[in-house]
DNA sequence: CCTATATATTGCTAATTAGCAATATAATTG
DNA sequence: CAATTATATTGCTAATTAGCAATATATAGG
């Protein structure tokens, strides 16, 4: 039950499954998720560890930067599941669309450094 | 976006995921539900309006009584698709079967009248 | 129509949480 | 090792919400 109910919790904001739905397309870093989400920097960092909390994502660090991936099997049966189901999910949303088109053109190089 | 939002927010309630549980085994009314979940009954009202607002569950009065059900079929996309899947979920949760076991002995006439 | 009863609504409180600014940590570079 | 930079943590505030008690609404029976 918890292991749902904790699931269920973090997918409900918005900006956790956007953050989702750009991982979908491409591993990224915290700074190139702040700068698509327009949030803080430690706003993006708390929604990353629910998120890993419930089995959703994992990361792996590369030097200075965190990359952050959609977990391919989760120990969540439940995390499993739903990251599954919502690929097919929202693609259709203009504010995911929107965002997934920012992807491309977001660089890490200059995002940084501030 | 909101429509998705909206269904897992109130999916992750534990006492609305043990409602729509107990409503896969039968239709109930609001004081059969007070009486399994042991809350107060503006509350179980409460969360029944969250339920059916997602299109989880819908309702049919009969006299005094107002019966719930799950829904068929939602005009909530994602209500309809995790109702799907919720019945092969949780099945073998402590609390659940517990909660489920109860419901035979739940007796609406003498449950009310207080 | 008056009473009883099942459910809904309202008003309130305590607990949770998304957000930010400030600070701490960790890794790279000179 | 000192400076820089990417990320994490902490402390705080405003907004949301699960819960209850009190009250309102609706329906059945006399």
């Amino acid at each position: 039950m918890k292991e749902f109910i904790r699931v269920m919790k973090v997918l409900s904001d918005p900006n956790r499954v956007k953050l989702l739905k750009m991982l979908q397309h491409k591993m990224m870093c915290v700074c190139e998720i702040q700068a698509a989400l327009g949030i803080a920097q430690p706003t993006v960092s708390k929604h990353l560890k629910q998120l890993q909390g419930a089995g959703l994502v994992g990361c792996r660090k590369d030097g200075l930067w965190v990359n952050y991936y959609l977990t391919a099997e989760s120990s969540n049966p439940y995390a499993a599941i739903l990251l599954k189901k919502m690929k097919h999910w929202l693609g259709d949303d203009p504010e995911i669309t929107r965002l997934v088109e920012k992807i491309p053109t977001l660089n890490r190089e200059i995002l940084c450094k501030r």
